[in-house]
DNA sequence: CTCAAATACGAGCGGTCGCCCGTGTTCGTC
DNA sequence: GACGAACACGGGCGACCGCTCGTATTTGAG
């Protein structure tokens, strides 16, 4: 339906998307979508507002390729982090390591990630992009949770799923905020907000 | 400063003003403050857009009002919950309801207000009103715990603090989605991580 | 009753935005 | 080397935005 009846692109048109993208991406988490002109876009991945309009068919195309390309790189990004093999080996602490850090890798590379696939100023179908992302996060915190605690039921498993990513996601704008002893501070702070909250569901000890 | 040099209001006024506000935080609520535009919130309202500007030097002055009321009302709702007396008295579980239910009720008959206050689709003086809600809530939140459990750091106090106000806001837009069970179930789990992440620095058991 | 202040109106100004289109240029293919 | 498709340009159109202003009406104080 949206599909933008594949056009044959050449290299150097490739490129000028991903110059678009590029340029979409730190406007928009410098000064939010609305206030970001598409004029504004072209200019900063340097063509005219007519070149911009020979790969995107309007403004919202932009943000959505791009809150699609994110979630692409975030889904890559986490695929080995949510691994269900060998969820019962680890202590607690070491799946929540291996869960939060790369979540934390990944936002502090892509800033404005979280400008774009969490902000209310927001078309509604690039929320519709987002949506599947937060789905899939959430299905696969549930699905590592059905391995370790497999004594809860289905909802209070997803339940926990949904609690544990929201605090995760709460916590990742300061984290990203700061650097260095400050950010291993704060993300140290979230594992245990973490732990403390899942920790007393948990059957497999510490 | 931003003082709008004390204009004599009458009682008509003093309503339409009113009247512009709540069209204002529903249109906000519905719209976001960038697709929200003057004449449609004149419209609303039930006036002209020169009326509008009778009362409001300018768009920003509109959010920024809107801003101030609510985090009065927030203010006065809230500050039987923040009492630091008696808070040893009082169980883990007790503490949190007593701060936790206000924190649900108010803005379950507000909603809008964490679209305008936690959206950054805003002008940097609408921040600027509603840093000072956030920052002191902080600060409550710290006090109490400073209370509760003397025996933490500053910085561990205004750490814990914070990301347990955090972890509230987090837990707050699914919370006011939903109704009846539901939202029981849902405060029931913020309660639970609240519990899961202070339970640990408490000195005072459960 | 009078009158200045407060309130109300709404057409429309100046500006910006998303986007189009006429035209010219470069690329891949044969 | 020729040719069509892809790419590139940028002036500017139409719509809408925040806001103004000239004017008319209502209000409360004296």
């Amino acid at each position: 339906m949206t599909q933008p009846r594949a056009v044959k692109r050449q290299a150097r048109g490739r490129q000028r998307i991903a110059d678009i993208l590029d340029a979409a991406l730190a406007l928009f988490a410098e000064n939010g979508y609305e206030r970001t002109s598409t004029n504004a876009i072209a200019a900063r991945a340097g063509m005219s507002p007519g070149s911009l309009y020979q790969f995107f068919p309007n403004k919202e195309a932009i943000a959505e390729a791009l809150s699609t390309h994110l979630v692409e790189q975030m889904r890559a990004a986490h695929s080995s982090a949510f691994d269900p093999s060998r969820v019962t080996d680890l202590t607690l602490h070491e799946l929540i390591d291996r869960m939060v850090d790369p979540l934390v890798t990944f936002n502090v590379s892509h800033p404005g990630a979280k400008a774009l696939l969490a902000n209310t100023d927001m078309p509604a179908g690039t929320h519709g992009a987002a949506r599947p992302l937060h789905e899939a996060v959430v299905d696969r915190v549930a699905a590592v949770i059905q391995a370790r605690i497999p004594t809860l039921s289905a909802a209070e498993r997803d339940l926990a799923a949904m609690v544990s990513v929201r605090i995760v996601a709460a916590m990742m704008p300061p984290i990203v905020a700061v650097e260095g002893a400050e950010r291993r501070a704060l993300t140290a702070e979230l594992k245990k907000a973490l732990y403390g909250y899942i920790a007393p569901l948990d059957s497999a000890g510490s």
